[in-house]
DNA sequence: TTTTAATCGTTCATAATTTCACGATTGATA
DNA sequence: TATCAATCGTGAAATTATGAACGATTAAAA
């Protein structure tokens, strides 16, 4: 099957999220229309994103609730759990380390790393803080999958290199900086200031 | 001058941020090929969004760091400061109360809301935090102009209609939910879950 | 059984965005 | 001064994403 493009890719997560909501609500069956109206998406762009996969759901009736979900996260997924590993233990490292969300979901963090002694060594929702010395050695260990920074944004780029180093390959970065990295290294960022600020230039025009 | 689409929006802040840190490193001049090797967007798509306000480059030299901040500020901006309430101060809430970057930039948040009498009336880095029930209130004595929505899942329709209800038009929600809002009202999200489940997925395919 | 209405999946058209190509301008240099 | 190389700005081409149209299918109703 072909490669899906990324916005695919981040609706189609949304939709494996939604169908569970669903599923708890023993709602087992939807349609395109009914899931463009909790995720706002257009009912022609939904089916279109999950045409992609099989043609899975019955005219008249709409989708299986459990067997799209399955099959999406069959092809998205496969069974796997996402490790990650968290890069500075501050404000919103420690509030990402008490989230209960990514437990419940494929999402693991699987050790945390900081350069401040009076916090490495302790343990945050069973996670354990690291001294960012070890990190090679414990990302190996851990199968770590994907690298957070949660540093200061001065300390981003040193931070980076080290988890390239430590052979992460995937990064998400929340401080205000693009980091560089080798090609084959893929980061995102999420951006607080400029999501808020774009929010209120964009209404504002 | 027409309305730039969000996405042209959205990188324009990133120049204007990559612009502030040029100017602290005393570099006065920058070239669109430069920028795109700090930012890591095409040097065509640079010169194109910024071609949207006015010819300030100059052929073989590149762009004044200063006027070029100030045309793109000028024009997104206009010196306004924007002005955020947030509803919800637990784990994520504190640390968004308690980032100093916001106040060095064009943010300013003006006050927080909680439904947790244990968090109310006290407050974090100068901002108080109000029952939700003051909502409308003090929303409007502080002209809020977007809500932050950092409330379980559970909560955030009914904060995002409090919001509404408040007079709030922009929303920006981080809890994993689509919530419903008049078509006046604008919505955007950031979702931690997503954002990392599509890098992975977009990465191992 | 035939008709009807809902809904899927797909094709085709439209719109938005990015990339390419290149002429125009400018400061530096021979 | 004439040439050169760097860089801007922009129209055209290519790519990507969205939306509209519609035939095909199905369950339910007549
Ligand atoms: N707090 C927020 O709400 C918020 C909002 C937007 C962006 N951010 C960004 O997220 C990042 C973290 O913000 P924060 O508020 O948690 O900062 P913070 O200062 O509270 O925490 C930073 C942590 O990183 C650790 N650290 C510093 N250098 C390190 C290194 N080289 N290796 C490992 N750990 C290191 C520090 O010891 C500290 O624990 C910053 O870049 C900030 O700009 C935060
Ligand atoms: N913590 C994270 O790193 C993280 C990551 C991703 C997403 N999120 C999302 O962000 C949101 C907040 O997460 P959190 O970890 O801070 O949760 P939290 O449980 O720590 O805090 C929630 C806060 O909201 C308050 N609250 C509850 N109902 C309210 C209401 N109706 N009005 C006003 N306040 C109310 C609670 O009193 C509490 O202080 C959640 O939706 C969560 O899914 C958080």
């Amino acid at each position: 099957m072909k490669k899906l493009p990324r916005k695919t890719i981040t609706r189609v997560l949304l939709y494996i999220r939604t169908l569970e909501a669903l599923a708890k609500e023993k709602r087992f069956l939807v349609s395109s229309k009914q899931l463009s109206e909790i995720t706002g998406l257009s009912d022609v762009k939904i089916r279109k994103d999950i045409s992609n996969f099989k043609k899975i759901g019955k005219p008249r009736v709409g989708y299986k609730t459990l067997d799209l979900k399955r099959t999406l996260e069959n092809y998205l997924l496969q069974n796997n759990v996402v490790h990650l590993a968290l890069f500075g233990v501050g404000n919103l490292g420690s509030a990402i380390l008490s989230y209960p969300g990514f437990h419940q979901n494929k999402i693991k963090l699987v050790a945390a790393f900081d350069i401040d002694r009076r916090k490495i060594g302790k343990t945050i929702n069973g996670v354990k803080i690291y001294p960012v010395e070890r990190a090679p050695e414990i990302i190996k260990k851990y199968h770590a999958d994907i690298g957070i920074i949660a540093v200061p944004k001065e300390h981003c780029q040193e931070v980076a290199d080290y988890m390239v180093l430590s052979g992460l390959s995937r990064i998400l970065n929340f401080a205000p900086y693009s980091v560089s990295v080798p090609a084959k290294v893929q980061v995102r960022s999420i951006d607080f200031t400029i999501k808020i600020l774009s929010l209120f230039c964009d209404a504002h025009k």
